[in-house]
DNA sequence: GCAAAACCGTACCGGCGGTACAGGAGAGCA
DNA sequence: TGCTCTCCTGTACCGCCGGTACGGTTTTGC
């Protein structure tokens, strides 16, 4: 019913945050409560346990994510008709989307779930495997469309070559976290967004 | 004395193993006494509490991390007397290192205080980014002894650059430990090294 | 042999994850 | 109007955990 996923919603964003800041362990389900104005059994109505909390959110997380990268590299492609420079403005909105976030990068839930892996059972690992595999099958997609066109500098497998993103961006988030830096991603992605600019480019043996 | 030094090495053994696998707020302190053989009036003989088992814990590990990059770069340095080959030489070693590990890296404790800032007081959080900053100023070295022999093919800045040697390892690390490929840190660095390769690649207006 | 270091044992506190279960308010429908 | 289902509230309880307090004991270095 509306209210119930009302309701849900709200203990799910409170959630999020917490656990970006503070690692699931560090987040108590009483806090979480006391946050949303809902008592302990209302919780467990919705979630069985802590596990359970976790998985919603990080599917919600997820679906989210990849909203996002749909939206952005889209819109990209609707305004470059060339795959490498669609993928280099795609890199570009990205770096300044990221730029914009007042207060950084809020933190990566499938990095979290990383650090925590003996915390949560199969599934979660699973579903957290399968969202690193969609991030590969995305811009292995972009990287094989610039193949078809380009002849790169130097040969990569391509699979290594479309992790790089998701490496930069979750290497991106802890640095810039590390440094207390928010600018410090954006940058980042300007830095492979040149990398990727440079393979491409055509030089003495073109 | 030597007996209180090895019982305390013993926990921060046994503590950064657990806290890689399951985060400072899923390693509880009975469970540490129990596998280090010890009683928790032990413990807190040695730890006033957990946010300086914390500490020590992060100190430790930047110590050994820095002793590691010290050894594998000055090696690469004895072979190869061009900074630029040096360089390359010694992420080929890095990259090596991490690919002999049977498990993959454990994980990096740096990443962990990231994902849990609002646990920790400011000192940790100022050491984490002090030890993001020795790295940065390390590789930044290193950048800047190429940058006095080659000419790059594009401008970059050079702390942006000196950081993604560590962006490229953070991720590296988060990506291999979602896909649950360990392989897939090792094929990062050796992708990033290649970018860098070709960066300095003479070019056509070389 | 003596003092300091390095523990052990025990008892206790409050917070937290989780369970159990009874009950109630409100919406939708017959 | 009454019934049912969803969406909760309230209360009581369990065991684990972080942390404190404190007295006692063994080990070590000198």
């Amino acid at each position: 019913m509306r209210k119930g996923e009302e309701t849900r919603t709200r203990i799910l964003d409170v959630a999020e945050a917490a656990v970006l800041q503070k690692g699931f362990g560090g987040t108590s389900i009483e806090e979480l409560i006391a946050e949303t104005g809902i008592t302990k059994s209302g919780f467990f109505y919705h979630f069985r346990d802590k596990n359970e909390l976790a998985k919603a959110l990080l599917n919600r997380y997820i679906e989210n994510d990849e909203r996002i990268y749909d939206e952005i590299f889209s819109r990209a492609r609707d305004l470059m008709d060339d795959p490498l420079q669609s993928f280099l403005l795609g890199l570009k909105l990205l770096s300044e989307l990221l730029s914009d976030l007042p207060n950084g990068h809020p933190g990566c839930l499938v990095a979290t779930i990383c650090y925590y892996e003996r915390l949560f059972d199969r599934e979660i690992q699973e579903i957290n495997r399968q969202a690193a595999l969609t991030w590969r099958r995305r811009f292995r997609g972009m990287f094989d469309e610039i193949f078809a066109v380009y002849t790169p500098r130097e040969q990569f497998d391509v699979d290594q070559l479309a992790d790089m993103v998701s490496t930069v961006i979750e290497g991106g988030i802890v640095l810039s976290k590390a440094l207390k830096e928010p600018q410090s991603l954006p940058g980042q992605i300007l830095v492979f967004r040149s990398f990727v600019k440079l393979l491409f480019q055509p030089g003495q043996h073109a």
